[in-house]
DNA sequence: GCCAACGTTGGC
DNA sequence: GCCAACGTTGGC
């Protein structure tokens, strides 16, 4: 199993809308990298993600599951762009915000760091015992 | 609201 | 195939 991060502007898809979804979850739709994408289609059935607010926020606030592998994206005909599906596991006890993990050295080299504009990243396994631990949950 | 970083586009 | 111009993102 991998992990990764989803970014996302809490007013255009936040982790409230996330949770609406329940079980059925959605599609990470509007994804226009090609590196998001790549990463996407890297994805695989049980996979878990940080979902993490940019901009206002600036703060993982919840974990997420891969229910569906990368299909085409149903918003738009253009075949290049893919999605795959995510649905809400479980809130954060405690966000970790983006200020803490640039504080915390073991985590200087997280693509939220050195790559802020990528909207879906990899994190590494050590990474994400690391944000679980600050975020009060279990990895 | 500004600006740096980065990706994309289009002219040559 | 290069590079300037432009648009977008996201932190500050």
């Amino acid at each position: 199993m991998r992990y990764w991060l989803f970014k996302s502007e809490p007013d255009t898809w936040g982790w409230d809308d996330q949770v609406a979804k329940g079980d059925a979850g959605e599609e990470w739709d509007g994804v226009r990298n090609y590196q998001a994408r790549n990463f996407m289609r890297e994805m695989t059935l049980g996979d878990r993600g940080f979902f993490y607010h940019s901009q206002k926020d600036k703060a993982i606030v919840g974990v997420v599951e891969v229910i569906t592998e990368a299909h085409p994206d149903s918003k738009t005909d253009d075949p290049r762009w893919e999605c795959v599906d995510i649905k809400a596991v479980k809130p954060v006890k405690t966000p970790v915000t983006l200020a803490q993990i640039k504080d915390t050295p073991a985590l200087s080299d997280m693509a939220l760091v050195r790559s802020s504009r990528l909207s879906v990243q990899p994190v590494t396994e050590q990474e994400w015992t690391i944000v679980c631990q600050m975020a009060g949950i279990e990895p």
